[in-house]
This record gives structure tokens, sequence and C-alpha cells, in this order.
DNA sequence: CTCATTGCAAATGATTTGCAAGAAA
DNA sequence: TTTCTTGCAAATCATTTGCAATGAG
């Protein structure tokens, strides 16, 4: 289990690892230090950070900006996309879309070379509709924040 | 000039929406804070923060959270999606997209209600792969951060 | 006049960092 | 041993907030 630039396999590490895989959500540094807590009461805030961090740059996690303020971290390195809900700030993963979901002209753009692109889905979740009643008439546009 | 909370129109909040749509690129609240202040020396910069967060909640300018830490702001209200260089963190409007891109289908996912979706793409821009040489040949997957 | 808005400074929240002690390799 | 990592606390960075003074309508 050699990632790259991480060195030594520490304690700390292993637990920050398994237990983001473990989650099902996708939580925050801080959510991810009460949960390592538990097996591991003196690891340290600033031990989390780091770790998440290291292991973000070596491609065994990401590390995700979808709503604002905190970074969130998800135990899944593959390519694949998030639904946010634009009521309760939810993460859940996209299933079920199509491959080719984005058209491959797409490519080249400005004259940048275009290496990938970050794609989050917008909406409601089944909770927060039932909440809702109405329905959400008052939701804003398509694509805006 | 009503829009919609926005209830008194102060020089400030003029002199912060003026200088963002005239501005080329995509400010930091602290950038036009400093823009600002060439014209308004005792502007503040909560003044800023408070002026940008109510514009966009109005709709009349966007905020972006593209790269990590820091927000962006947009002087255009309309939905169009942004280039990202991964190594300068530059951002910059994507042109010529064909308008139907994403396709119809993916407008419903794991039951939520989706409105929207947030679209940046990551690329190398023109002067970052000069300046490399190589060509960039150890960049990240698709769909990567 | 009234109350939204400002300037200022202090507060907050997330994340980072310096440093001496601890532990992988 | 060597030096990467940790724990702790203090530092930093972006952003927010409380409050009295100001100014737009």
């Amino acid at each position: 289990m050699v990632y790259g630039i991480l060195q030594r396999n520490t304690r700390q590490r292993a637990v920050v690892l398994e237990e983001l895989k473990k989650v099902c959500g996708h939580p925050t540094a801080a959510e991810l230090y009460e949960i390592a807590r538990a097996r591991m009461p003196k690891i340290s805030l600033g031990t989390v950070y780091r770790n998440l961090e290291l292991l973000a740059q070596n491609g065994v996690i990401q590390k995700l900006h979808i709503s604002g303020a905190e970074a969130r971290f998800d135990g899944n390195p593959d390519r694949h996309y998030h639904v946010c809900c634009i009521h309760c700030e939810r993460i859940e993963d996209a299933h079920d879309l199509p491959d080719d979901f984005v058209k491959e002209e797409v490519r080249s753009l400005a004259g940048y070379d275009i290496v990938g692109f970050r794609l989050d889905f917008l909406g409601v979740c089944p909770d927060c509709r039932d909440e809702d009643g109405a329905g959400g008439g008052g939701t804003s546009p398509l694509g805006r924040e």
C-alpha cells in the first residue's frame, strides 16, 4: 500500500483513510475528525487535515469544493459526479449517467487544453421536496448558484 | 434601477457594481476592494463583501466558487460557463459552447428534482502551456480536481 | 424622519503552520 | 538512526458581524 509521495504508513493515516472509505456520505474534515476520534481519541484535527490533503494530492481520495464554505472529501477516487441539494446542501453521488452525456467537441475552448471538467448537479432532494410541500415553484433558474 | 431586496442605491453599491462590470476578469472581493478604493478611498472591505453578497442574491451578478479558497465574482448574471487553468488558477469565460451540449435525459437523478448544474472546465491556459514547454504530459485525469 | 447602509474593529470559522516529541522504515 | 509525522497551540485567511454614525428616500 504505497502511494506516491506518501512515505510512511502511520496509524493515523490508515484510520483517516479507512473511515472515509467506510462512511457513505461526503464528510468535512471536522466530521472525519470526530469519526476518527472514536477509534483514536488523541488524533488531532491538524493531522486529519494534513492526511486528507496528502491523500487527495496522491489521488487516493478526492477533495470536493461543492458547497461554498468547507471542503468535503470523497473516498472514491474515480471520476464520478455529484448531486447537491440546494436546500439542505447534502451531497450524493449521481448514479446512472450515460457516460457520453457531455459532447466531445467541448474539449478545446478559448485556446485552453481542456483536461477535464467539474460538474455538479443542483437539485432538491426527496426529503426537502416533501417538506416544502408546494413543489419548489420558486427555485432559481438553471445553472445559477 | 431597482433590484428586488436592494432598497437603497448607495454610492458604494454603485461603485462596486460598476467596477465589477467594467473589469474583464473574475475578481475576488479583496481585489474589487482595491479597485473600488481607487475611486472611493474610504470604502470598507466589509461594505464590498456586503454589496457583492446582496447583488449576487438579487441576480445582478454571480458569485463563483470555482477554485477552492476565495469566492470570485462575475459581473455577467447570465448563465455561462468558465474555464479554469489548473496551473495558474486563472478563470475565463468559456466561449462558443453548443447550447445543448449536456444531454436532456440528465434532468432527474437519484430522486432529485434537478434544477441546474454547475459546470467548470479545467485546462491549461496558453501561457502556462508555453511556460511548461513539455506539453503537460503529466496532468491529472479528466474530472479530477 | 426612518431605517437601510456604512466604516470600523472585533469575531468567527476553516484551514495552515511552527516546533519539539514520537514513530515508521 | 534518519526524517517523516504527530499533537498542540498559535497563526493565517476569507468572510461575517455588532454597533454607533451616516445618508438615501
